[in-house]
RNA sequence: GGGCGAGUGGCGGAAUUGGCAGACGCGCUGGCUUCAGGUGCCAGUGGCCGCAAGGUCGUGGGGGUUCAAGUCCCCCCUCGCCCACCA
């Protein structure tokens, strides 16, 4: 390689520079490519070339959480798990694995297209031009990933197998005697032969299915689809013109993305019916080698929780279902609220206040009918964060009308209240206050009856009391709870509340549905049309796929017709009015089909894509079922199968990992997959901060012109605040990758990357602390190559006693720092072996047979010097096939051991005594040792305690 | 408010899982190289006492178990993340 004169006289000609590394680098990555390194063949299809010669070996399936291309290009923080994963998967792959690891894009979502509104500039053109940049950015960080498996979701081949996957989950409902999602014809097959009644709730005519109108029929099969229509209250986001699922809703009522204001209206959206899975999302976490903090988050978030539901009838009005998980409370349930939204407000809003109602109750209403809708209307302009302000007093208004406790007779008050929440179990809760702490503060305000069905401890002084005691106050003529603890007393009132007909055991999740259409451009079509003729959803045929988005004018969000933001709202594929018109037969003859205008949300393309990364250019199949077998199949009986290490970032903790997970049962149903979870290893790395800094308004201010005094931060003269936070550009604190490679290359940045911490920990990023592993790498280089004349300085001498020893520790401690991931190590004893030669070598002639190993060790980290060096040492081909470095077991025990003598413990001398000499002789030997002698002569040894090949420690009196 | 996780030199972090605390690196100090700066190289570097040998304290704070605790148990403090009227 033609190395170009210093420009700095005193520096050696063959030192390992910045420059040299950048030669070295970009010379490497073309090698790879030309030779396709890391090209991991399929078993079949058309990737198939080459696997003969890899059939026998382990494979190992190695992903990153996928990137979406920002305009603003990388900084030294995103490339963290990235290299991690590569050093992983090159370690891997010198143990013998066949190592598919590859890169794609999330290239839909919100800024490409915010972007296209404000220039007109079509999405897919800035966002071509930024995975360009990232691919670049990423390509010299010299990644070993198989280039020809990298997909992108916008491009069409992939989208049309999203949108194929949409119409496996449209098509398929969900069998729950089976516990399995089937194929909808199975469904109507059923309904035909009459072995299967319509599930509750889809039948609104309530006659039998032969009697049903085909479009009858039509609408009863639609309710059973995981993919459905509905017409839903949903969380309307005018700031960024679309819905959101309530995943992206924050607590306080603001969208996630922007934090815009978010209200709720109702619109019709398609949703997907992941709560068909909540058991079985729950239920697989535990055999997933996740984090546990991450498999607990998701647990909180399906929110399952096991209790009844119980009718309370109203005399002269529909009963009121409630879910509760303390049915055993039921005898102290003396009053109840529905949701203001609930359904039934209405119906059970007396016509007048009934004699007696305080006048607390009624708002200081004339009727509970204005009552009820001034509280209404002021619970839906209330933000959700003034609702849920726990410190804020209790509000309600009396509907003016009763209930009957099931268990007591009783008649018990019914009231509308914010603190009942729509959207979770029935929106109706039968209120205990003796034992919940809401309903207490409720009773209190509203001067409602409290009865204790729980015994609090002797002494209690608190208000409800909401833990384990036995019942009381709980018996009537059909059951009596008195004496029981809470979970016999559960059972027991479930029991009769069965027996009786009043309600069942049930379970509830906090997971609702997910709703999966928004009013976008840049996002997958929808794979459907609306019949002219009932209006209701078609899926297109297979052959139809992919629908391609059409060409539109303005990007512009959804629009209101006449400005009237209650009206049906348009959004922007409604305006490509020759597109949305189509002519289809689709069965029943020619007709002019609407085609559907939402797009789906950005989350669709991340369900699926590590199983098109394992067949991309299949045509036929979004993957083919042998190469999903081979890469993610399980191994065992009980196995999940799935990707064998998924690193990223743990903020996808609930919302990316809990729809893939549904994506993936789903495909397993209906049998297009054989692993029944997605990601068999998740590994969450930590984030690199950064120092940010903050001027006295509180802005950010450029972090490198910052300067230092005496501990306080200056910036333009002024004193600004410094804080450690997240890297990036708009906090003024981004390092970019390039400023690295160009100052000390690729390997420097890698190593520097791994070098400070373990991948799961968040670290902080110091530019000056790089100089260290970029000295490393100058170390070893100059143990292997003259600086002077650039000639390769190894020497065929066999390596020294001592030197085998340290070779063969090191070797075993870098192997178990790969495999652990914690890279850090595994490059500190790199150095400690490196550091080492160069004691022994100064003058270079370090033994070949050390510094052959040496290189091996480094290539899964720094793989370009590492190649370098390889090649010079007289081997043709790239080291990535070569096998990794295996210990001497021989070496790893040595001969002598050197312990320490504690005396009450404290050290206080070493002996040097064969390895495993047992007890006896490690004493003796350590009653031998002179400071030892003198120290034990003062008093009566009252134990001795010798451990063999750790320490002795002389208890003395 | 609830849940989870973490606190080790000036800094990032090691510590074979109860057995020599501070590996490795940054920074700092001194030296060599250099006209000089920088680069590179060599040496030192937890605090305190001591010229030294050595002593002594020391893993957020307090208590406990143990021959022995960064590691195990109890209480407290601080920070980070997640959830937040979920019946």
């Amino acid at each position: 390689m033609a190395e170009s004169p210093s420009p700095s006289t005193d520096i050696p000609p063959h030192r390992y520079t910045a420059a040299l590394a950048g030669r070295i680098e970009t010379a490497w990555q073309d090698r790879w490519e030309r030779e396709g390194t890391f090209l991991a063949p399929n078993p079949v299809g058309d990737l198939s070339a080459g696997f003969d010669k890899v059939a026998d070996a382990p494979k190992l399936y190695v992903l990153d959480m996928f990137p979406y291309p920002s305009g603003a290009g990388l900084h030294v923080g995103h490339p963290l798990g990235y290299i991690g994963t590569d050093v992983y998967a090159r370690y891997q792959r010198m143990t013998g694995h066949n190592v598919v690891h590859a890169m794609g894009y999330d290239a839909f979502g919100l800024p490409a297209e915010q972007y296209a509104v404000q220039t007109g500039q079509h999405p897919r053109t800035t966002t071509e031009a930024n995975i360009a940049t990232m691919r670049r950015q990423l390509r010299r960080l010299g990644l070993g990933h198989d280039p020809r498996r990298s997909i992108s979701t916008i491009d069409e081949g992939y989208y049309r197998w999203t949108q194929w996957i949409f119409l496996q989950i449209f098509n398929a409902w969900y069998d729950t005697d089976a516990d399995r999602a089937r194929p909808i014809a199975e469904l109507v097959a059923e309904l035909d032969a009459g072995t299967r009644q319509p599930g509750e709730g889809t039948n609104p005519s309530g006659r039998p299915w032969a009697e049903l109108s085909p479009t009858e029929r039509r609408v009863v099969v639609d309710g059973h689809r995981l993919a459905y229509v509905q017409e839903a209250l949903v969380n309307w986001c005018p700031g960024l013109g679309t819905v959101l699922a309530n995943e992206e809703v924050t607590a306080d009522g603001r969208s996630d993305r922007g934090n815009f204001p978010v209200f709720r209206r109702p619109l019709k959206q398609w949703m997907m019916r992941i709560t068909a899975y909540a058991d079985r999302l729950v239920r697989d976490l535990d055999v997933l080698d996740w984090p546990e903090p991450i498999k607990l988050q998701q647990r909180n978030w399906i929110g399952r929780s096991e209790g009844a539901r119980v009718t309370f009838p109203v005399p002269g009005g529909p009963g009121i279902d409630v879910f509760t998980t303390r049915p055993d409370t039921l005898f102290g349930a003396t009053y109840m609220v529905l949701a203001p939204e609930h359904p039934l407000v209405d119906e059970l809003t007396a016509a007048v206040w009934p004699d007696g109602t305080p006048a607390s109750w009624t708002g200081g209403h004339a009727t509970p009918g204005e009552a009820v809708d001034a509280y209404r209307r002021q619970a839906s302009t209330r933000s959700e964060i003034e609702r849920q302000v726990e410190t804020r007093q209790k509000t309600g208004v009396f509907v003016g009308r009763h209930a009957t406790n099931p268990a007591t007779g009783e008649a018990i008050p019914v009231f509308v209240a914010d603190y009942v929440l729509m959207g979770y179990g029935t929106g109706a809760i039968m209120a205990v206050p003796g034992q919940d702490e809401r309903d207490w503060e409720f009773a209190e305000v509203f001067g409602l009856p409290i009865v204790r069905t729980v015994e609090p401890p002797a002494g209690w002084e608190g208000k409800a009391y909401v833990g384990e005691g036995p019942a009381i106050n709980s018996a009537n003529a059909g059951v009596s709870l008195n004496g029981l603890g809470v979970d016999e007393a559960k059972r027991a009132i479930i029991d009769w509340l069965e027996a009786s007909g009043v309600g069942t055991g049930t379970v509830t999740t906090k997971l609702r549905d997910w709703l999966f259409s928004r009013q976008r451009f840049w996002g997958e079509p929808f794979p459907i049309v609306y019949d002219p003729d009932d209006g209701l959803p078609r899926a297109l045929p297979d052959d139809m796929l992919p629908v391609a988005l059409p060409d539109i004018e303005d990007y512009s969000p959804i629009t209101f017709p006449d400005d009237d933001e209650t009206s049906e709202p348009v959004p922007p594929l409604a305006r490509a009015t020759d597109w949305v018109e189509v002519t289809l037969d689709l069965g029943e003859g020619p007709k002019v089909y609407r085609r559907e205008t939402n797009t789906m949300p950005q989350w669709a393309g991340s369900c699926w894509y590590e199983l098109r990364y394992l067949d991309p250019t299949n045509d036929r199949a979004f993957v083919d079922p042998e190469n999903e077998r081979y890469w993610m199949g399980p191994r065992t009986p009980g196995d999940p199968g799935g990707v064998d290490l998924y690193v990223g970032g743990a903020e996808h903790a609930v919302l990316h990992l809990l729809y893939a997970r549904f994506w993936h049962k789903a495909l397993y149903d209906l049998g297009h997959v054989s692993s029944f979870e997605p990601y068999r290893r998740l590994y969450n790395q930590g984030l690199i901060q950064a120092y940010e800094f903050t001027d006295q308004r509180g802005q950010y201010v450029e972090a490198r012109a910052v300067t230092e005094h005496d501990g306080a931060f200056f910036f333009d003269g002024s004193p600004v605040r410094r804080q450690l936070g997240r890297m990036g550009k708009s906090r003024k604190n981004a390092v970019a990758p390039d400023e690295m490679y160009e100052s000390y290359g690729a390997d420097t940045l890698r190593l520097y990357e791994m070098f400070t911490g373990p991948l799961d920990q968040s670290r902080p990023w110091d530019t000056t602390a790089i100089v260290g592993t970029y000295r490393l790498l100058q170390r070893i280089w100059r143990n292997v190559v003259d600086e002077d004349t650039g000639a390769v300085t190894v020497s065929d001498d066999e390596p020294d006693d001592e030197t085998r020893r340290v070779l063969a520790r090191t070797i075993a401690a870098v192997r178990s720092g790969m495999e652990d991931m914690r890279f850090n190590v595994s490059i500190a004893k790199i150095t400690e072996l490196n550091n080492h030669l160069t004691a022994r070598h100064p003058d270079g002639g370090a033994p070949r047979a050390v510094i052959e190993p040496l290189v091996l060790l480094l290539a899964p980290l720094a793989p370009h010097i590492s190649e370098e060096l390889w090649s010079r040492l007289g081997h043709p081909d790239s080291l990535a096939g070569e096998p990794f470095p295996e210990a001497d077991p021989a070496l790893l025990v040595d001969e002598m051991v050197e312990i320490p003598v504690q005396v009450n413990g404290k050290v206080r001398a070493r002996v040097v005594v064969p390895a495993g000499a047992d007890a006896a002789a490690v004493e003796a030997a350590a009653r031998g040792d002179e400071r030892v002698a003198a120290l034990l002569a003062g008093g009566t040894v009252r134990k001795v305690i010798a451990v063999p090949d750790r320490l002795v420690n002389f208890v003395v009196g």
